[in-house]
Order: structure tokens, then sequence, then C-alpha cells
DNA sequence: ATAGAGAAAGGACATTTGTCCAAGCCCAAT
DNA sequence: ATTGGGCTTGGACAAATGTCCTTTCTCTAT
């Protein structure tokens, strides 16, 4: 639930921010700011370097449904960059976030020339494939009480961490749906 | 929802089947054969040629939910080659399947010597994601009715093609639900 | 032609989840 | 200290979905 790539981030760290300063800027976030809008043209791949975020998409009746929550080493946009689409999610800090900023045609060509880099991102795209079509198979093949005993069992602090709404919102369902599980459990 | 990518197919026709024939051979699955099954080591990497399979994963509880449906051009066994993992999915045929098959070690070894064949994956990992984000967000966020409606719009002989228990299954509904929707539409 | 298996359809009822709403709590701004 | 806004909680009811089961239909193997 919490997307994180170390790997990744320590590569970028040790290897890029050395070699190719030049390239790359750190910027960060307050809580609530939008880090990247639905549907906007993407300039820009982020990797973040601390803090979290929450990656949702609104639906045309108003639902946001949480795709993930981001942490150290997520990367934003870089599907966008890859496909030169718009963006299809919206970023926005939930805690104070920080993040390492780098052109789409920057991204885009380390991917090229990059072969190590080019593995890390495969695979965090790979990964990122295998974990939501688990949880989205889980999510409908299983009641409301056993996603939340799963998802705790998963992430313990998890309700300590989040609100109930964008806990809600990552499960799919009404606030008052969550209430009356954590109830009776 | 049918899962195709002519261009990679095309690619691989014109390109690696020409230049590296002896890499490649062709196979083909009858109605109902397992193409790659659940929790195995896989050693292939297959692009479907023609017919259509599913893609399914079965739940501790028994119910299957069916990820999506491959037709020409679609990949199975690539994220497991990539990240070096046991299948998560079971690949079926529906109809005559017939696919071209590579070792995982030929492919991993042209993704990271043929650009043009490293971009068509990415690409492809990417379309993955997004599809699979948007689907579930848009199923998790309205009901029965509505996601069948979409389903109908954007695959009109859908009910025709599949079995009702496959689209339920693709819905993540049950078979009992899908028909009470399907009567009063 | 006939038995049997699997797909399809739908009745009746149970359970789950959503909607709407009101009340309480906590914290920041005045 | 007081007001107001946002988060949280839960009652009461409505709607959606699941469970269980029976019937019909179609097609294939014998």
């Amino acid at each position: 639930m919490i997307r994180k790539n170390v790997k990744l981030l320590k590569y970028i760290l040790k290897n890029i921010l050395q070699n190719r300063a030049d390239i790359i800027s750190v910027h960060s976030y307050t809580p609530g700011a939008i880090i990247l809008d639905q549907n906007k043209r993407v300039s820009y791949v982020y990797i973040m370097n601390s803090g979290i975020a929450k990656c949702y998409l609104t639906e045309d009746n108003g639902i946001n449904f949480i795709q993930e929550f981001f942490s150290e080493g997520a990367l934003i946009g870089e599907l966008e960059a890859i496909n030169e689409e718009l963006s299809f999610c919206c970023i926005e800090a939930i805690t104070t976030v920080s993040v390492y900023k780098i052109k789409t045609s920057d991204f885009i060509k380390l991917l090229e020339t990059d072969k190590k880099f080019n593995k890390l991102i495969l695979r965090a795209l790979v990964t990122k494939i295998r974990d939501k079509a688990i949880r989205h198979s889980y999510n409908q093949s299983h009641k409301l009480e056993e996603n939340l005993i799963r998802l705790k069992k998963e992430n313990p602090d998890v309700l300590a961490m989040l609100s109930k709404q964008d806990i809600a919102n990552y499960l799919g369902i009404n606030l008052r749906s969550l209430n009356r599980i954590l109830n009776t459990n």
C-alpha cells in the first residue's frame, strides 16, 4: 500500500546526483499541496525523498479512489513520461514531502543510456503491476472486513498514520462502512 | 479488457523472427488448456499470436478474479521474467490459442541489447499499469450497473464472445448479480 | 434418441454496503 | 474563552449484492 523503492533512491543519489547534478533539483511540498494534478502535461519526473503522499484518481461521480501511498523512492510522472500521455492521477502531499525532480526528456535519456537505471525502472514497473493485480483481485473477491484485516496485518500502524477518509478511499468504500467494520473488530 | 499489442507482435515477427529465429518457437493450445499456471517457475515468455485467453488469479476462498483477456500481441510471463519471481496468475486458453515462445534468458538478453524492443516492453508495462489503475478505480467507485454499461460500451460484442461466468469473474461479482443487472438493462 | 454435464436464468431471502443525518470532539484563529 | 471548521462516530433506513436453490436449455458422448 505504501510504495517505496530504496534501491532506486540510493542509485539516484549515488550515481545520478553525483555525475549529473545539473539535471536534478530538490523541491519540497507542504501537507495538502498538489505535486502533480490529473489531466496535465507532465514535464518532470519526481522521485520521493521523504514524506508521504497519496496518489488518487477522481471519478466522474466525485469519488476519490486512492491508488497507493508514496514514500521514499516512489516515482511520480514516470508513466506519463514513458508513454507521452497526460497525467491520469493526482499526487498530493499528506505530510511534508521532499522530492528530486528531473526533466522528462532527461529521464528518457537516462532510460536509454543507463542500463542499470533502465533495469531499476523496469523492475519498479513490474512490481507495480504485480501489486496492483493482487490488490484488485483481493479487494473484489473479499468483503470489507477481510480487506481491512489484511490491511492492518500488512501495515499495523496505518490507522495511526492516515485519516479514516483516506483509508476508506484506499479501500474503495464509504467512510460509514469503514467505521462500522472498525467497531465489530 | 482485451489486451492487444499489434506493434509488439509485428516487431517480433519482422525483426526477431527474421534475425533470431533460433530463439523463437510456435505453440498452440486448445480451449481450456493452461498456458501458464499460478505459483510456478517461469522459463518462457510467450507472445500471443492469435486466439483469446484469460488471465486470472484464484483467491484463497476459491473465487477466480480475471485480470484481463489476452489476444494478439499480449505478453505472458514477462513480469516474472523481469522480476525473477514465481507466476502469480494463471493463463488459460478460451479459444484455440497460438503463441510464440522464447526462453526467459533470451527475453532478458533482448531487453538489454535491443533498444527498440526495450522501449516497446516499457510502453507495454506502462499501458498495463495505467489500464489497471483506471479499471480498479472505476470498478470500486461505481455500482455494478454502471460497470456493465461501461464494459458493453467499450466492448459491444463481449456478451457474445465470453461466458457469463467469465464476465462476472472479470467484474469481480457473482453470476446471479450479473444476470439481475442484465435483466433491468 | 437419450442421458448427463455445463451454461443460463431467475425466485426468495440474507447479508453487506451506501445514504443521510445529527452529535461530539479537537484544534486553530480570532 | 469562544467560534467555527474539519475529523470522527454512529443511528436508522434504503439499496445493492450475495447465497442457495430450482428450472430450463443446449450440446456432446454414448
